[in-house]
DNA sequence: GTCTATATTCCGATAGAC
DNA sequence: GTCTATCGGAATATAGAC
């Protein structure tokens, strides 16, 4: 999957080698900050020390940057759903899923940057097969999440619970620590959870049969 | 074309004398579907059945489109400050807040495709000094919303309040119409706000002094 | 106000030497 | 693996006729 040139040595100061992985990380960075359609390869290369050729060495367009970076999310995505679907109690694996969801995308700096990278670039993402293979996960996410016949209210708030693990970053930056809004927001999704549960209860189905 | 146009002289079906609205609201539309930068003049133009020089008639620069939406929504969001700050009561003036920014963001149509647009140009919008002026915007609403020494859970659900509102195209799209889901969210905001009142009350303040 | 035609710039991508 | 050099194209923007 990885393969890639294998590590050879050092040039002032610089590991070459993993030329592909830091191709990554500055595009990441440099995608993130200005959005990709705003980015030019001159730009990576520049920062990178070298020329647009030599990304195309690595990658053969600057879609397959992204294409790379998705792919990177989906198997965390999916390792997760892997899990889910062995829990046998729906209700515990729900919450669980929350907290595992969370920790997922914060623990690593990384998955939480290509879901930052996500979000300041939708259109890029959806207009990409692998962004709309992403969104199929997010999609799939929704439903592990989701009771089937709950109120409309109750379902909302479940999806609003993986919502607010998201917004960490962009939400009140100047609040807190970014560690501290983590803790506290996670615990959030978790009452939001705790919260639709008690909707279901008051409002028992929205009858759809 | 015509010799002496009439005052309200129409040209095959198609109003004349707002162009320069009919520019804005097709660049809206394709700005939202496929994104600023993936959006030519061209298209905008072929679309409206004019060449990309009209369009320079009507805007300096494709950027001056964007600050034209932009504008507008923030000066439906200076009205909201205007009545926020005349209010005697905080706390009562935070729950109609929430539901003053749902409505002004749900009964206009056009309201909502703006802000539409600006969730899904996030990297445009802050390059932009129209952009980074909404920015600040929001940063004002967060201000009248939260309450000052509050711990950072309270403080975190306030703005988790607004988010939800806008997250109202994106989240559950195959969840009830839209109409519904509006409701649905205004409920869930507000209900939002009371957890973050019960929060405050649970644990007094995050210590600042 | 809208057109045709064009200037200009910059980007993604390729060829081929080393 | 990285370079130099360059192609082809599309995009924003402008000039000037009507």
């Amino acid at each position: 999957m990885t393969g890639g040139p294998a590590p050879t040595g050092r040039r002032s100061g610089l590991r070459t080698g993993d030329t592909r992985a830091r191709i990554r990380d500055v595009a990441l960075d440099l995608f993130v900050a200005d959005g990709y359609d705003r980015t030019s390869l001159r730009e990576v290369a520049d920062r990178l020390g070298l020329t647009k050729a030599a990304l195309y060495y690595h990658f053969p367009a600057k879609e397959d940057i992204v294409d790379s970076l998705i792919e990177e999310r989906i198997d965390a995505l999916d390792e997760l759903f892997e899990w889910a679907e062995q829990q046998p109690d729906p209700a515990r694996m729900r919450r669980e899923f929350v907290r595992r969801y969370a920790t997922g995308l914060y623990e690593t700096g990384r998955q939480a940057d290509i879901s930052r990278f996500v979000a300041r670039n939708p259109t890029v993402v959806s207009a990409l097969p692998s962004g709309r293979r992403l969104a199929a996960r997010m999609r799939r996410a929704v439903e592990l999440l989701v009771v089937p016949d709950e109120p409309l209210g109750a379902q909302l708030r479940r999806i609003l619970a993986i919502f607010c693990l998201h917004a960490g970053d962009l939400l009140g930056e100047g609040l807190g620590d970014e560690r501290e809004r983590r803790v506290a927001l996670l615990e959030i999704a978790l009452e939001t959870m705790e919260s639709a549960d008690g909707a279901a209860r008051r409002a028992p189905a929205t009858r759809p049969n």
